[in-house]
DNA sequence: ACCTGAACACCGTTCAAGT
DNA sequence: ACCTGAACACCGTTCAAGT
């Protein structure tokens, strides 16, 4: 009966705004971001919905924080190091949070309230290229530039219709089923004698467009 | 009493699935992805919800029909022109029909069943640069840099807590205020020495970015 | 201060029924 | 063949009430 009770207290210790987000998370990772409602939340810290509130605002503020925890999850960019190899390991660092929580960058650019996490991220960033000499207007080039590949890298990869290796085959094979022979016939020669190559993995060409960037940006620094 | 019945003759026209669809696009756009629900599209469209389900499956094959219309918009890249220029016309285009809609950006990466004009699409580009004599390899590698910058630029444009140019100073102001005093310094320096000067606007650092990666790519397909 | 319970105004969707 | 109406199992959230 103790034992109950103290699993009863234990499963029910007190409700922090910290305790809410961590399960909330957990919650997106393990089952998606469609199950995470207030509901199916409560139920997981063992209180009724309505006891939520008293730590967040409401919905919106709740994914607003799991972001910005996420935001903490990456690394800061160091000041000291050339900024080429900084930013390629900031750019490193996002994309394995991201796969860390795929729900992520799907509720990102729905957020308008970027939080601490993600403001203090952003200023060591544009601190740490101001610091390797790059001028305000090229920082702001670069930024761009960068942020949007990673984003649009997790996007793309999103996107796949497959995401195994292994899924790729049946994926190529329904891809001309339902359409007239061959009616994409580019597309389908980049996935049977490409894509479908053993060691073809399409995660690798992130490295690959990064460092195509990073040296196109080193150029133009070089050139100014 | 006829135009009465006229009217609303007119108004129950004989639902398609391409009505559907349409009616489905003009309520998004005008009121955002969230007021897309199968009861208030049945009601613009002058029947109950359960009428929409004659002509779509469900609401994610009537986004996956949504989605798929705006592929349509998008103009496909001619074969005969330089690739270089093909590929800036077709991004230039993706953001066109992307800021047309706003809300497309959001529900693209959800989708898992690519529709026929996004297909025809893909194809369409991987042709283009297949006809241009890249190799297959320099293809996945370009396809996968240009539609990462292209789709991130738009979704880290979504983000942004400011869209006007007059919105950035409150944002500025906003973004001090809570916290420590400077909290962020490089990030103010940022907003008021460069982002908020009169003549920027961040959209201008789309073709910025767009044009370092064609370069780039058009660098690494002549040293091969 | 912190949590509960009932209620409200919404969702997508099934199923049987109308014409 | 095409649409309706009632119903079901969900949502987020308000409000008054409990301890």
């Amino acid at each position: 009966m103790s034992t109950r009770a103290s699993a009863q207290t234990q499963r029910r210790a007190r409700l922090t705004r910290d305790r809410v987000l961590r399960a909330a998370i957990a919650l997106a990772d393990e089952s998606g971001i469609e199950s995470l409602t207030m509901r199916r939340l409560g139920e997981e810290l063992g209180v009724g919905p309505m006891a939520l509130y008293r730590h967040v605002r409401n919905k919106e503020d709740l994914v607003d924080g799991i972001v910005d925890l996420v935001f903490e999850e990456i690394g800061l960019p160091s000041i000291d190091a050339d900024w080429k190899e900084a930013m390629r390991r900031r750019a490193i660092s996002v994309r394995e949070a991201l796969s860390r929580h795929r729900w992520a960058i799907g509720v990102m650019e729905s957020r308008l309230n970027p939080g601490p996490a993600n403001l203090r991220h952003h200023d060591a960033v544009i601190g740490c290229l101001r610091a390797a000499g790059l001028a305000i207007a090229m920082v702001a080039h670069a930024y761009s530039l960068l942020d949007s590949y990673i984003y649009g890298f997790a996007t793309t990869q999103m996107n796949l219709p497959f995401q195994t290796p292994e899924e790729v085959a049946e994926v190529a094979q329904s891809m001309l089923r339902p359409s007239p022979l061959n009616a994409y016939p580019h597309l389908t020669e980049m996935l049977t004698d490409h894509v479908m190559k053993p060691g073809y993995d399409y995660g690798d060409e992130f490295l690959y467009g990064l460092d195509v960037i990073l040296n196109a940006l080193q150029q133009a620094q070089n050139a100014s």
